[in-house]
DNA sequence: TTGCTTTAGTTGACGGTGTCTACAATTCTG
DNA sequence: CAGAATTGTAGACACCGTCAACTAAAGCAA
């Protein structure tokens, strides 16, 4: 029998539990039984609620992309000025403040895309709002959205190539020379500045 | 009772079944008993090899990255010119070629890092084949060293993160404009190289 | 109210997994 | 040759996801 707050919740709960299990061993170590076991229900209850693990994790999973949307969104906000650049840094300071979650996101592998469209949905916000900005930015001169697309995907790459690096630690291992570590965030956005500019007048030679 | 040619190097054959296996149905699909069933020998012989699955999948990776590092330095031989660029289309080359392997190295949760040191060691090779490139085109100018890594990071960043996008299949889903798939890859090389001009500029100026 | 259907939860089973332990056979070595 | 080390086998244990059958409660039409 179901316990406590729960009984009329039980699928906010089981969301809930298997946030909580996530956190502690990660998403390889998430199984239907541990979530039924911590909210002391039998290990078939939460099928009543989500069809399979990877619909529990796919539903986790979009959550989480509803939230960095949001995030992002926010932050887009927030940066009227230099709109780009506050995007940007927003987007590695959500993978730095919630690794988990960016890495649940970006890092683990889906649970058959196809089967889950609402995930996908929300999953290339992050880049519409990117796209967007740089179609703003280069008013209509010609092959626009193709140049903007481009650049947003060269942004993209970099941003989440950088986050992903830097969740996994490996930079400990590089040696690198006094600074680098606390610089290269920094040193990522300038680049970007610097290649865009780059390109704009490479364009404009065209 | 082992069958066939396996008798002397069943370690061997434990680790092309897995590869098989990995092949087949992905790293999450590699399971112990799996590999031993394929070599027709009892679900525990491969534990005289291997202490545990993750140790197994760690040698798989480990031998992954030595691959990655020969082929990376063999590729940055061929290119004595614009050897930058080579290296770069070399990582991505990779990336597409061997899709599992580059999923394999970077793409998956590694089995305890601290657990198994030597895959560290062959896993840096490609960041230290950028280091020592950036750091031979820039002579011995102020700050040359942190000024090549963090180069090196920036570039890193850029080609990781665009090949794991690729990988991903998550541009199918963006309605990109056309031609920009296809012209992707050289954008993002011509970005880098773009960067780097500027940056030297930018670091003369100071 | 009575009776039927839907819902949400239970229990039990099946086949899969990693891996510990105990055992046998083979090979190496003193 | 004898003992020890190596390499394999067999069985068990505790997990896992999930299918199937069952039960208790709630909703609802008559």
């Amino acid at each position: 029998m179901a316990k406590s707050i729960n009984e009329l919740n039980l699928k906010e709960a089981c969301i809930q539990a298997a946030r909580d299990v996530i956190a502690e061993k990660g998403v390889e170590g998430l199984s239907m039984r541990d979530v039924a076991r911590r909210l002391e229900i039998s290990h078939q209850a939460p099928y009543r609620h989500f069809a399979s693990r990877d619909h529990l994790l796919a539903e986790i999973m979009r959550r989480c992309f509803v939230e960095f949307a949001e995030f992002l969104d926010q932050s887009s906000q927030e940066h009227q000025s230099e709109e780009l650049r506050g995007m940007g840094e927003a987007y590695l300071d959500y993978a730095a403040l919630k690794p988990l979650e960016y890495r649940l996101m970006f890092g683990t592998p889906w649970p058959e895309p196809a089967a889950h469209p609402e995930l996908v949905k929300h999953a290339v916000h992050a880049f519409d709002l990117l796209r967007q900005n740089l179609l703003k930015q280069r008013g209509k001169s010609n092959g626009a959205k193709k140049q903007a697309e481009l650049e947003a995907m060269f942004i993209w790459s970099l941003l989440h190539g950088y986050a992903s690096i830097e969740q996994s630690n490996v930079m400990q291992h590089l040696v690198l020379a006094k600074g680098v570590q606390n610089q290269a965030r920094n040193f990522m956005m300038d680049m970007i500045h610097s290649a865009l500019q780059a390109n704009r007048i490479e364009e404009f030679k065209n």
